[in-house]
Formats: structure tokens, C-alpha cells, sequence
DNA sequence: TTTAGCAGTGTCAATACATAAGTGCTAATA
DNA sequence: TATTAGCACTTATGTATTGACACTGCTAAA
């Protein structure tokens, strides 16, 4: 258990090291901790022995560890109130009825990458959650189709199809009854391998050229069932952070974002507001990463913000957890 | 005009240049032209003179201007045969009759990123170039729908409306009548205007609560109509380059690249392949772009690298060259 | 016209040095 | 016993100096 004085002083020294990105050295915190410098230079000592501050050489200030950090977070910030502007600006969002719940969630995301200069990642529902509801053909000309396929959840992916030369319009018209016949409802990850065991043997019966036109669906709902979808804010805000002034770091950062299988590793996988410091989240060891699922009939979500280490926790804890009762309200 | 000899110089320190991002000296240079680095230098000096290299410093080596890079660009680069390797890895894609035309488009130009290690860009027709075909609404619940716009291209858009509490399905299906009977046809920017002087005054005869559901459309349109069809790869491979060893340069390019209204100043104005070198394009100074217009069954798009000044010039005029034949056939 | 030779210039890396910021420790103090 | 003044010590940072290096431009000779 820390003392009172010990919390007070690594609360500063968190504070003070989000603010400046500078080790913060002893001299300059007696001041609000009525005390001397010797004095505080003893506390640090004990809380770096401890493992909750770090030094940067030996004789540099205090930097706030990863184990630091989680002290700060999980006991000793409090959730500040929302300033009036932060919350007018979020208000006007929802307060907008034309607005569609997903439009309302990525604007706020941007607005809250705006102002707390972190990267914001949305990520949608999986596919395996999202059943299939309708499958729609529109032909283009006599080689080409658009397939249109949506879910209960009214998702909607759309792909060009080459169904071959010698396929009749009737045909596809036929192998879109069979599939709205006997697939709606399967969850949409599921579809391309059901098409081959339920639509596949039957195919052939009603059409002709049947195995070029089983293929081109076949790869469509392949395709469907590993689009996700994400959407990202602020993808360059970290490069403002002096911890991020090096071009490799950068990029390792940045491919990862346009990378789609490392940004689903931020999915949240639970209800909370969940704080993963450093190498606490699995997407990269210097940053930090704040989530949180949302769920609004039946169709669930998450958001997440990251932001370097020393990310102002505080606020950005607020602004999700603010943003999440708007969105399930 | 340059003697042979600047020409043949001219050439070599592009081509060095290209090659290590160093300054090239003179004396490097005397095997290649079998003089000594005196006359060498006699004739930078005059190259210097007119304006096709520079210094980075008294004592330094030479550097070509842009100016320099133009006269290589426009007289001295040959294009290069295609080395087997790159054209097997396009050639299996355009192969491949499975794929549709965009998604071989977009694949070989990822190829062509990675193995010139520059950001490409393929944009689609604008909307004003694509005109409506067809219009659907699938319900969701009693208050939601999914309204799909198919255009004349076989482009599919598609969102989410809140049509308000008190509108009968029947009345939707009524509006989306209206707009498939008198709207086809219409290029997509135009829509959002034409719903409002055609349809909007009758839409009041069948339906009651028509503001709601008037508005709904027109958003969704207007929505429609400011979206763009582009695809990138490589975002992220100019930072390998020495010359954007500096965050702040580097997200200035970044930011650009995430903005829609930047990279559309990229669109090819014809069918030639054209290289701006520098100041000659107005994305950024910084950078080279090498761009072409594709023509296909009346679709038509730009597909565009984005590379250092000191690109390697040559290699992707080629390549794009190839790509857009391949397009086109 | 070409070239050898040389003085001159700017970069770069290494070195040295002074300064500033911060620490740990000790001994005195409240 | 907890606090603090004081001091020696450590490291980073900035500046100046230096020598090696890679060039150039120019001159005068071939």
C-alpha cells in the first residue's frame, strides 16, 4: 500500500511527464508537495524500487513505468468531468436525428481524434455475426453482373462478377433463387462453404456452364465473409509525439494500421472501458491502447483509441465512456 | 542542344543519383567516359550552368535539378525491356479470367508498389461520370432500410436511412417508384438537385409524412455523389527513402495522401503517360508522379505512382505502360 | 581541347570542454 | 524518526576545435 504522499507524487509526476514528455526531476514538485527536494528524491527512490518510475540514465529525472502507468490508471486518476466544449461538440452529433447510428459513431471518433490527438479505430461487427438476408443481381451488360448481398444487420458488400460467356441471365437469376432460397439466415462466413455442399450438387440441374458461374459466387461470398468493417481517425496523429520522432518506428506503426489483421487485434471483448498500457495490448509495445465494445440491438461493436504511453488517460477514459452511453442510449 | 558527351553525363549521374541518393563526384565518373575528372568537371560546370544540376554545397558533388530530370525524363531514358520477373508476376493476373477487370487493376498496382517501392494510386471515373441505373431499398426494421444505388457502370453504393417513425413501407417503395421511373439515367452528381425539383413536388401526392423521407434521399444522395472511387498501396513506402528521413515531412505527405481532395488532384488528364516531376504536379513538391489515364468499354480511371524525385524514371513509365496495355486489351 | 596539379571549401566524425539538470548520500536538524 | 541542507558525482547537451575526406574551380602546361 502507498502513502498518501507517495500516490500524490506519482499522480504528478504522470501528469506532469503527459504534459512535457520530459523526465520530471525533484526540485521542481516540492512546491505542491510542501517539501524538499532530498525529500521527494527519497520518495522516488522508493517508488522506483517498486517499479513504478524509471530513470532514463542515472542521473536524468523520473519517467513513469508501464506498471506506473497501470498504478495511475487503475487508482489514481478520476474520471474528470467532460469540458463544455468537448461535450457540445459530441452533443450535436446525436442530437442530429437524420444521422445513422454508424455515421454518428465514426464522426464522433474523428471529433475525439481531433481533440485528444490520438488514432481512433472503429471496428464493425465480424462477419460471422452478420447473416446473410438477401442476395440481389443487377446485370451490367451480357458478361458482367453485380452481386449485392445483404445482412440482418444491413450491412451491404457489393462485388462485380465475370459469370462466363455462354450463361443465360436466366440461369443467374436461377442460381440467386436457389441461394435466396436456402441460404438466407446462415452467418455470412459460412456461406462459401455451404454454397459448395447444398448449392453445388443441385447446380446442375438448372444450369447449363454451371461450374464457371458456381465459382465467380463462390469467390464473392469468399471475399464477403473476410471483409471487415473498420474505420480509423487520426492515423498520422502520433507522429506529433516527440516518443515517435524516429522514421522506422513510424512506419512500423503506420503499416500496422493499414494492416487489417493487426487492427482487429484491437477488438474489444468486453463491455468495459479497458485501458492496455504498452505491452499490455497486443498491437504494439510503445503505444497505448483504450477500448470498448458496444452492443445497440443486436449489433455490436468497438472502439478504441490509441496514443502513446503517455496518453492523458483521464480524458480519453471519459470521452470513450461518454461517447458509449450516447451510443447506446 | 547538349553535346553527346553532356547528354551521356547528364544520364550517368541521373542514374547514379537514382541509385544511392549520394552527390555525384567526378572522379567516379572518368572510366565511364574515359576522360579525366577535370574534364569532367569542366562539363558539370557548364550542365550546372544551364541549369540541370546542382550543388548541395560548394565542395559537394552534383545533384540533378529538376530541370535535369525533365531533359532525362524527356530524351535521354529509354524504356527499358521488362525483366521476366516483373512481367510473370502481372501477366498471372491478367491471366486469370476469374478476376474482374477493377480488382486486376487494383492488384497489379499493388504489385507495381512493391516492386518499385513507391505509393500507387488507382482512381475510378468520378460520379458525375456515372449515371444512376438503379435504385432498391431492402427494409431493415420499421424504421430503418438500406438504400442501393447501382449506376450505368456497375458502381454500387449503398446506405443506411432512418426514414422516420411514421412512414408506411408502402410509402417508401412509392418514392423509390419515383425515382427509378423518372430519375435513371441522371449522372450521379446531379441527382440530389434533380430529386429536388422533380421529385419533391410530387412526392407530396402519395405520401404523407414526405419531408422526413424527401430528406432521408437527398442526404443519401448527396452522399453518393461527393464519394470517389480510389484505391491505394504502399502509403507507407516513401519512408524508406532517405530524402524523407524527417516525421515532419513525412506526415505532411501522409496527411495528403489521407485526404480525398488531394489525391484526386492526381487524375490523369489524358491518355498518355506523364511524368511531373517535382513542382510540375501540384500534390507535393517533394515528390514525382507518374500518371495515366485507362480507358475500358467506356469506364474510365487513373492509375498513378507516387515516388521520390529521384524515382527510378524508367522502370515505371515501363511498367505503367505495360499495365495500361494489359487494361485496355 | 584536355589534363595534371593544387588551393580552397564544406561536411562529417571525433575530441575536448563547460554548463545545466538531476541524483544519492551524509550529517545535521526539528 | 522524518526531514532537509549540502555536496560530490553522473549524464546529457551545446559549443568549439580539429583532422580527414571528398569534392570543386582554376591555372598552366601538354
Amino acid at each position: 500500500m502507498l502513502s498518501e504522499r507517495k500516490q500524490e507524487l506519482l499522480k504528478l509526476i504522470v501528469e506532469e511527464y503527459i504534459k512535457t514528455a520530459n523526465p520530471v526531476g525533484s526540485s521542481g514538485l516540492c512546491d505542491k508537495l510542501n517539501c524538499s527536494s532530498a525529500t521527494i528524491r527519497n520518495e522516488m527512490a522508493s517508488l522506483e524500487e517498486i517499479g513504478f518510475l524509471e530513470k532514463t540514465h542515472t542521473s536524468s529525472g523520473r519517467v513513469p513505468s508501464e506498471k506506473g502507468y497501470r498504478y495511475y490508471v487503475d487508482t489514481l486518476m478520476k474520471p474528470k468531468e467532460m469540458t463544455g466544449e468537448d461535450v457540445l461538440k459530441l452533443q450535436r452529433i446525436f442530437d442530429n436525428k437524420q444521422l445513422v447510428l454508424s455515421d454518428a459513431i465514426t464522426k464522433s471518433m474523428e471529433i475525439i481524434s481531433e481533440i485528444t490527438n490520438c488514432t481512433s479505430v472503429v471496428l464493425g461487427a465480424s462477419s460471422s455475426e452478420n447473416k446473410l438476408k438477401e442476395v440481389q443481381v443487377v446485370p451490367l451488360d451480357d458478361k458482367r453482373v453485380v452481386a449485392i448481398v445483404i445482412t440482418d444487420k444491413g450491412h451491404v458488400e457489393h462485388k462485380e462478377l465475370n459469370v462466363g460467356d455462354n450463361v443465360l441471365p436466366s440461369e443467374v437469376k436461377k442460381v440467386v433463387e436457389l441461394i435466396n432460397k436456402l441460404l438466407v439466415g446462415t452467418p455470412l462466413d459460412e456461406v462459401s462453404s455451404k454454397l459448395e455442399f447444398e448449392i453445388k450438387p443441385i447446380i446442375g440441374n438448372y444450369v447449363k456452364s454451371h461450374e464457371a458461374l458456381y465459382q465467380a459466387f463462390y469467390n464473392a461470398f469468399n471475399e464477403f465473409s473476410y471483409k471487415s468493417h473498420m474505420h480509423m481517425a487520426g492515423r498520422t496523429k502520433l507522429l506529433d509525439y516527440r516518443e515517435f520522432d524516429n522514421v522506422a518506428k513510424v512506419k512500423e506503426i503506420l503499416n500496422k494500421f493499414d494492416d487489417e489483421s493487426m487492427v482487429k487485434k484491437i477488438e474489444a471483448d468486453n463491455n468495459d472501458i479497458s485501458v492496455y498500457i504498452g505491452h499490455e495490448n497486443n498491437f504494439d509495445d510503445d503505444v497505448s491502447v483504450i477500448k470498448t465494445r458496444y452492443v445497440v440491438n443486436g449489433e455490436e461493436g468497438t472502439i478504441a483509441i490509441v496514443g502513446p504511453k503517455r496518453m492523458d488517460y483521464e480524458r480519453v477514459v471519459t470521452l470513450l465512456d461518454f461517447l458509449k452511453h450516447n451510443i447506446e442510449r
